[in-house]
DNA sequence: CTGTTGTTTGCATGTTTTTGCACGTTTGTA
DNA sequence: TACAAACGTGCAAAAACATGCAAACAACAG
């Protein structure tokens, strides 16, 4: 089931240039080696093709692939100026995690959304989800299977919690998920600030075979009203660069892969 | 695992441009030599057929077979870009029929999105919809319960369907539901051109007291390969200023009230 | 029953599009 | 500068295409 993501032979040439398109939208750019592999057809007629969509101002060629005009391209920037740049490191190492074929169960939140915004797309990766905001995001990048979680949407959280939430997810089995973090503490685990949100978290962790926490400094060694799991649950967490280095250690003792983002360098 | 391409030999000519329609608006793509063995006909018929549709305007002839036209296909990204004055009208219009303290199903597109942007925000609103775009600007609106509808999100339609989602939609009540129309025809009913999504509006319209179908012309009087419901369970029938008058009087004469969005005025 | 009309179909024709390869040139990098 | 990767161009083979034409078939009038 796997193969559907990245495997876009048998195209029709139009067709491949729509698609070509599409995927340009989605990410910015395009590497016609890469396309080449994609469309099992040489890099000479990925070539043509991106010279054919150059002629008609849909793209700008460079050398070796193709990038979106600078009109279009813009917006991109916007967006990912959405996100600080601490948190795209943060995304980028969590976004690391993650092997191809793999489900993932992301939970609601702006860490989160800038994770999905980091994972590889050309992976089969099948994402399931509470946050509307997080699957939509995922939508318009195209190639992942997206599920939805439903239920009640808690405005503060911005996805969906509660018995009906944790129900869904009790039915499904996922290889890695991604609880967002309220508070993380070596000694007691972690916590969440909210009871039905615990809840759900917990529901995600049981359903998951391995659970990667990402957190920003401020959650290091916090704590909260509710108890989600204990560190044991816990295989990985992925921490700022800034991280302390006893606070690290003190998570590494306990059996936690700790993985500590690269370096921001601001502009 | 090829195609589960059923053997659909035996077709009239006009049938089987029909069949040809709606594989082409299931799929986004049709290949002419793969139509030609599961009709058992020469490509040159095929060819033939497609010509004709493509005379219509139904498709978009490309080497090698044909696709969708580029108003269809293009990712749902850019098709929300177009929040036509003319759609706005008819969303405008829609929204007038809900009244304070209703609930609301409202199917995934890109019309009932724009639907969901004019409702009245503080009319204590519960919106349940399966497409995260559209909880997503409830949400942003704030002022609004949400609920979601969870299940696999299908990428051409922007929304869930199947059978998690048909039976999560079972469990629930609305006073009105906006299935999104493919197609409406005063004789035969309303429409769907996949039928995982057809079952889906079926369902919503089985959960819901009243049902109102939102329709731009090209909608009206058009036929789809899938049925969602007789007319008698639509109550409301939304159409523009420009709707043809015979086209009203044959709804209204059915037991509908037609709904007439007022004039838009391009500048 | 016979002949006509119109439609649909498959085939043969020549044309156009697409594709991969060979070859020489340009570009980025060490 | 040297080198490899990416690029453009010309070319020939293959696939898909349009067109004309004749056979097959149904509907219908005489």
């Amino acid at each position: 089931m796997a193969k559907a993501a990245a495997n876009e032979s048998g195209a029709l040439p139009q067709e491949r240039q729509q698609r070509i398109l599409a995927r340009l939208r989605g990410e910015g750019r395009v590497v016609a080696a890469e396309l080449a592999l994609a469309f099992e057809v040489s890099e000479d007629s990925i070539r043509r093709d991106l010279r054919e969509l150059a002629a008609q101002g849909l793209c700008k060629r460079v050398y070796g692939g193709a990038l979106l005009p600078a009109a279009m391209h813009t917006p991109l920037k916007q967006r990912r100026a959405e996100h600080s740049a601490r948190k795209q490191a943060l995304a980028r190492k969590a976004a690391g995690l993650v092997q191809a074929g793999q489900t993932l169960l992301i939970d609601a939140g702006t860490t989160n959304a800038a994770i999905a915004s980091a994972l590889p797309r050309e992976a089969g990766l099948t994402v399931i989800t509470n946050a509307p905001h997080i699957a939509q995001l995922l939508l318009d990048r195209e190639g992942f299977e997206v599920l939805l979680i439903g239920g009640r949407i808690d405005l503060a959280i911005g996805g969906t919690v509660g018995a009906q939430a944790v129900e869904q997810v009790r039915r499904l089995r996922a290889d890695l998920c991604f609880p967002g973090a309220c508070a993380i503490d070596a000694a007691h685990g972690l916590w969440g600030f909210d009871s039905e949100e615990s809840l759900f978290k917990r529901a995600m962790i049981e359903a998951s075979d391995e659970t990667v926490v990402v957190a920003t400094d401020d959650k290091l060694g916090a704590v909260a009203a509710h108890q989600v799991a204990e560190l044991s649950r816990v295989q990985h967490l992925v921490v700022e660069h800034s991280a302390d280095r006893a606070t690290r250690a003190a998570f590494g003792n306990r059996g936690v892969a700790v993985h500590r983002a690269v370096a921001v360098q601001e502009a």
